[in-house]
DNA sequence: TGCCAGGCGACGC
DNA sequence: GCGTCGCATGGC
């Protein structure tokens, strides 16, 4: 067996701010777990890793040299989020949702995974989303080294009943994942097409999932396919966008819709006091 | 105990 | 097209 442990460092530029803890949990990702000492582990595209942020950027353990792009490209760390930044604070109120979580940056994760968990999302909290991701990876992903298992592939969820995911406690979406499964396992939907589409098509192809709204293909759209002009409204982002932007928002954050949409639900979700449940 | 959670589908109008 | 309701589950 081989014991050796591979670290990868990824250098980050301190004016860009980050923040892993923001980052991991802000929301947008769901199989990443703290270990309380500034360590997270999690399982990306079938890569396990323990990541902790150094004073001058990312270290990464168990990262196989080789995947710097890959982790580069997931952290979203080509793109410039202070110049970002600087664009969206044009805007008084985007500057002070900014200012709450200003290290966040929008993962690049994978298309179906983030399907997936979008549609375990509606109408949940973020505790049990997290616990129904990791029951169905446990129980129907490959295992890639002891008790670390993949996101499951579509081929592996289709063809079962509600019956085998009632282990989940998915509730109503277990119907929801198998209808994705069975679309995306049979080539009725291709997903590489739909990261190809233009943004509406997009949109409309994703909704023919049974339990794919509007949010969800939103959310799926920013988060796994990398639509950035994106921006999902959910519950928080309603009160905050009607506090915050009753016109909309503003023109400055247009193409970095999705990035500002974080900042702002970020900025929800940690100050609910600010916002009126109605 | 009731209320709420990163919604959606069905239904009535 | 729009409002309302129920939906499974668990934390508070």
């Amino acid at each position: 067996m081989d014991t050796t442990i591979t670290f990868l460092q990824l250098a980050i530029p301190a004016e860009e701010n980050f923040s892993l803890a923001d980052t991991l949990d802000c929301g947008q990702c769901f199989r990443w777990e703290a270990e309380g000492d500034g360590w997270y582990h999690g399982v990306v595209s079938r890569r396990f890793c323990r990541a902790k942020q150094m004073p001058d950027g990312l270290l990464l353990e168990h990262a196989a040299e080789g995947d710097e792009p890959f982790w580069r490209n997931y952290f979203d760390l080509e793109v410039s989020y202070a110049a970002i930044r600087e664009r969206l604070c044009r805007d008084r109120q985007l500057a002070r949702a900014a200012a709450f979580a200003p290290g966040i940056r929008v993962l690049r994760q994978e298309p179906w995974e983030t399907l997936c968990s979008f549609i375990i999302s509606q109408n949940n909290n973020l505790g049990r989303i997290k616990g129904i991701v990791a029951r169905l990876c446990g129980g129907f992903g490959d295992e890639l080294s002891v008790g670390i298992h993949a996101f499951p592939r579509p081929e592996q969820l289709a063809g079962h009943t509600e019956e085998d995911l009632a282990p989940l406690r998915a509730g109503w979406r277990a119907g929801y994942l198998l209808d994705a499964a069975d679309k995306v396992a049979s080539g009725e939907l291709d997903l590489d097409e739909i990261a190809r589409m233009p943004l509406d098509d997009a949109r409309a192809a994703l909704q023919t999932i049974r339990g794919v709204g509007p949010k969800v293909a939103e959310c799926a759209l920013l988060y796994g396919f990398g639509r950035r002009e994106c921006f999902p409204m959910d519950v928080w982002m309603k009160r905050a966008m009607k506090q915050l932007f009753p016109k909309g928002l503003p023109r400055c954050a247009r193409a970095d819709a999705g990035i500002a949409q974080q900042y702002i639900f970020h900025y929800a979700r940690v100050c609910p006091e600010a916002f009126d449940k109605k």
